[in-house]
RNA sequence: GCCGGGAUGGCGGAAUAGGUAGACGCAACGGACUUAAAAUCCGUUGGCCUCAGGGCCGUGCGGGUUCGAGUCCCGCUCCCGGUACCA
């Protein structure tokens, strides 16, 4: 395959930008220019290196870093490393290899991986979360938030794993099992770090709505914070001054509270439970404790639970309603008790069929209404004074009679938990705190950073502290204040720490003084773009915000959102597989929708997935067939790659075969940035293939470039394309941006020399795209130095506009001929002009026009019968 | 269940202030060049019909609005992602 020499030209232009630093952004930047400060989320540098996935939001970023350049703007575009993190450190528990090691291995090869791509980073930013210099402002920070009584230690039920030997958040732990590697998890009591992220739920509801995000992410963000607003009511127990408190949102429905459920971790369970129910309650939350979330929710169709036999008032009705226990209620949401409105709530109706408890309807459901409980709107009945409000003027008033008669009040909950801070690993940043005489004392900010101990083995310590525990040296401190002695606190930080402020260090990399300078921060803050996966919707972007707020109140940074626009690259999935079943025993090809499971229904024997080739298949109406034997349908589906399905592609090698910028042309031009898309090789050929006709066209050897003057046409053509061009890249549209590329070369290689005033502002145009081919051809026109800083051709208006247009005529809505006609020809005129079609005759013969619609420069359409 | 996104040729995808559906690319087919192949270049390519002018059908399904609907409205189906006893 004879093409362009990319091999050569990549090498050397990569060199030269490193040589030069090309894309460094100086620190003394002109700041009355404006700034385009241009994000990728970090990577974690696995041992794996990069996937496809990868360069997909770095290429879309550079594109635009490199087009802002271009158009003038002080750009800030950075990389870095999010180096902490579980499976270093398991490695090193494996082979015995320092984390340190392992990281900095897996940085080289990130970085080779980046830089062979041609990516216009500033590499003079570089950041590396395990770095000392770096995490010594992590751990500044935490003392910000511990100053402001936002880390606080408690002791809270968290997920502990055995297989890692540490604690997981919630977030971590699914269904049970360990996100990382699938262990068993179970829950166990520890003194843990807590960051109060509850106290900012209110203003991180508030900062969506002005941001420019995903509506879907900005949804999971407040499903996630959870917002809900209701009341928080006393129900007193007969025998005792003390009350169970209860949080609601349908307080409206008080009257049909017929009973009431306790979690099973509720402190007043003991107190309620009577002696002859001691056994039953004690044997339930034995039961209950032991069960693991997966099992809680496959059981969930069958509602469990048991009688205390105590009761409490229901302070709306006066009556004695009972006390149940059950795992139905969650002891961390809410307060951990419910008044049980089964008329109205569909849990509880559940619960009150199974073990007999009344129902009243407070709510009259609309007629005809066949369901159970009705959570619907409905005038109020059985509800003394609510009777015959609609359901919320109902809850006004009954929030009035609850303040006023002092048994509650108005309350707003959140699911939003605070931040469980605290891993008992080695691999992380140290927590800066130490105790003395059993009370935690922050570092002061001047020792920071508390850097990290060279362990030589990474066991857990056996206890339910991680590694640092077995660090004797380090371990003994003496008090910062009182100087006697002291012990290190050996949790260390979770991984989301380090990318909770890592876009403010890019800013001010090298501070030693400040983590990040405040005139710079004005400067350059928000981030403009910021790219990065849709599974960081939630944790990440919330954490980073969260901490960002905390800074701004600080006074530490000049706005309290740190992310202005937002944009999450879709999924690329493996190449398109065919796929059918045979049967294990004789090899005998199945039809795919018949098989279930592992199972051929029609005959039961067990089958075997099988892969087929795509020459081999066909489309036979709406499914995919075997050409030899069309009876056999096939399942048609693009797979997320892994590993264990083989359909993973390296860009290493498709960048040694096709280089650099067919690969990022190709990334970009398999369809819009933000929708899952399954890749093709075949597809990296069709860039590749543009670039070879890019290069035979306009090289300086053997180009036809010319020193003539442009036709109109080839003006238009120039214009057309810049105009599509901009306005795509803009809009992050780079696959049309790329088509509208192509099409210009497939019109020029029309043409018998392309002028030299048309080539040039294509290969700028083309450069931010495939930028090593770019600087290649400038330099091949004549030009020193690279193009980088070149300004961003503009469109000529004249040259967009045309003198003819041509013109759709439809009869009754059908075309039935097109006109070619003067772009500012008066509509009669138009019109006369379409009558004269022959086809359009033939279709007005004989009927009568009743309409005739004109819209100037797009279609003409005559109404008739 | 709930929330969000989607469905257009053999494939990836274009086209939304409603105005020629299928840009661009892949694949396929035909031709040129070549001893041959690769590469390259030119062309064809939604389906069906055709007296070769053109005609009919066609954007997941069923209705509607409109001179005109892939695009707007109502009602569904299926697929993907997220989430799940949050009171």
């Amino acid at each position: 395959m004879a093409g362009y020499p990319f091999e050569a030209i990549e090498r050397k232009w990569q060199a030269y930008w490193k040589a030069h630093k090309t894309f460094r952004t100086p620190a003394d930047v002109d700041m009355s220019r404006p700034k385009y400060y241009v994000l990728d989320m970090f990577p974690y540098p696995s041992g794996t290196g990069l996937h496809v996935g990868h360069p997909e939001g770095y290429t879309a970023t550079d594109i635009v870093a490199r087009y802002k350049r271009m158009k003038g703007f002080n750009v800030l575009h950075p990389i870095g490393w999010d180096a902490f993190g579980l499976p270093a450190e398991q490695y090193a528990l494996r082979t015995g290899t320092h984390p340190r090691i392992t990281t900095e291995a897996n940085i080289a090869r990130f970085r080779t991986q980046l830089q062979s791509l041609g990516f216009s980073y500033d590499w003079d930013r570089e950041v590396n979360t395990t770095d000392c210099a770096y995490y010594r402002w992590t751990q500044w920070i935490f003392l910000k938030l511990f100053e402001r009584g936002l880390a606080y230690e408690a002791e809270v039920p968290v997920w502990w794993c055995e297989a890692l030997g540490t604690t997981l958040a919630n977030e971590e732990v699914i269904d049970g099992r360990s996100d990382i590697g699938g262990h068993h998890c179970e829950r166990r009591t520890l003194r843990q770090w807590v960051l109060k992220i509850t106290s900012y739920a209110e203003r991180l509801l508030a900062g969506l709505e002005e941001a420019d995000w995903p509506a879907s992410t900005k949804e999971m963000q407040r499903n996630w914070i959870g917002r809900s607003e209701g009341a928080e009511i006393d129900f007193p127990l007969p025998d005792s001054s003390a009350s169970i408190r209860v949080f609601t949102t349908r307080p409206d429905t008080i009257f049909g509270a017929t009973y009431m459920v306790l979690a099973p971790e509720h402190p007043l369970v003991n107190t309620l439970t009577t002696a002859a129910q001691h056994a039953a309650v004690s044997a339930y939350l034995a039961q209950a404790l032991r069960k693991s979330d997966l099992e809680r929710t496959e059981l969930q169709k069958e509602k469990s639970g048991v009688f205390t036999g105590g009761y409490a008032t229901n302070p709306a009705t006066g009556s004695r309603i009972p006390v149940w226990v059950a795992d139905y209620v969650l002891g961390t949401y809410g307060t951990g008790a419910i008044m049980a409105v089964p008329g109205q709530d569909e849990r509880d109706w559940q619960f009150a069929k199974v073990f007999g408890l009344p129902i009243v309807r407070t709510v009259a459901p609309p007629e005809g209404f066949e369901g159970e409980a009705y959570t619907g709107d409905g005038p109020a009945i059985n509800s003394d004074f609510l009777d015959g409000l609609r359901v919320e003027e109902a809850k006004a008033r009954i929030l009035d009679w609850v303040e006023s008669s002092g048994v509650g009040r108005r309350k707003v909950n959140y699911k939003l938990r605070d931040w469980l801070f605290s891993r008992q690993r080695y691999w992380g940043e140290p927590i800066p705190v130490v105790f003395s005489n059993g009370e935690a004392r922050p570092v002061p900010p001047e020792d920071l950073p508390v850097t990290l101990p060279a362990l030589e083995a990474f066991k857990p310590s056996g206890s339910l502290e991680g590694p640092l525990a077995l660090a004797e040296d380090w371990l003994a401190t003496t008090d910062p204040d009182t100087g006697a002695p002291a012990r290190r606190e050996t949790n260390t930080m979770p991984q989301w720490a380090g990318s909770c402020w890592y876009f403010l260090r890019y800013i001010d990399p090298h501070n030693t003084e400040a983590l990040v300078d405040p005139a710079l921060e004005r400067y350059w803050m928000p981030v403009d773009l910021y790219v990065g996966g849709a599974e960081h919707a939630v944790l990440h972007l919330l954490y980073a915000r969260f901490w960002h707020m905390v800074l701004y109140d600080a006074g530490v940074v000049a706005s309290p959102e740190p992310f202005a626009k937002l944009v999450h690259q879709g999924m690329i999935l493996g190449e398109l597989e065919y796929t059918t079943y045979k049967e294990v025993e004789n090899g005998q090809l199945v039809t795919a929708e018949e098989v279930q499971g592992r199972v051929h229904r029609p005959t039961g024997s067990a089958v075997e997935a099988v892969r087929i080739r795509e020459e081999l298949v066909q489309k036979d109406g709406a499914h995919f067939v075997l050409k030899d034997n069309p009876a056999i349908r096939l399942n048609v589906r693009a797979h997320k790659m892994s590993k264990s399905r083989g359909n993973v592609v390296n860009p290493d090698e498709i960048v040694a075969q096709y280089g650099a910028d067919a690969f990022r042309l190709y990334e970009m031009f398999m369809g819009p940035l933000e929708q899952v898309k399954p890749w093709s090789t075949r597809g990296v050929a069709g860039t590749s293939r543009f670039l070879n006709r890019t290069w035979r066209l306009l090289s300086g050897e053997r180009g036809r470039v010319g020193d003539t003057e442009p036709s109109p046409e080839q003006w238009h053509m120039l214009h057309q394309t810049i105009h599509r061009v901009t306005q795509d890249i803009d809009a992050l549209r780079m696959n049309t941006a790329i088509a509208a590329l192509m099409e210009f070369i497939n019109a020029a290689y029309k043409w018998d020399m392309v002028p030299r005033q048309v080539a040039e502002p294509f290969v700028l145009i083309l450069s931010p795209f495939a930028p090593h081919i770019a600087e290649a051809l400038w330099e091949g026109l004549g030009h020193e130095g690279t193009l980088a800083r070149e300004a961003w051709p503009a469109v000529n208006q004249a040259y967009l506009t045309e003198d003819t247009v041509v013109i759709p005529v439809q009869v009754n809505g059908k075309v039935r001929a097109t006109i070619r006609v003067p772009a500012d020809m008066p509509k009669p005129d138009v019109l006369a002009r379409a009558r004269q079609e022959e086809n359009v005759l033939r279709f007005l013969h004989g009927t009568k026009v009743r309409k005739e619609i004109y819209v100037v420069g797009r279609i003409v359409n005559f109404v008739a019968r």
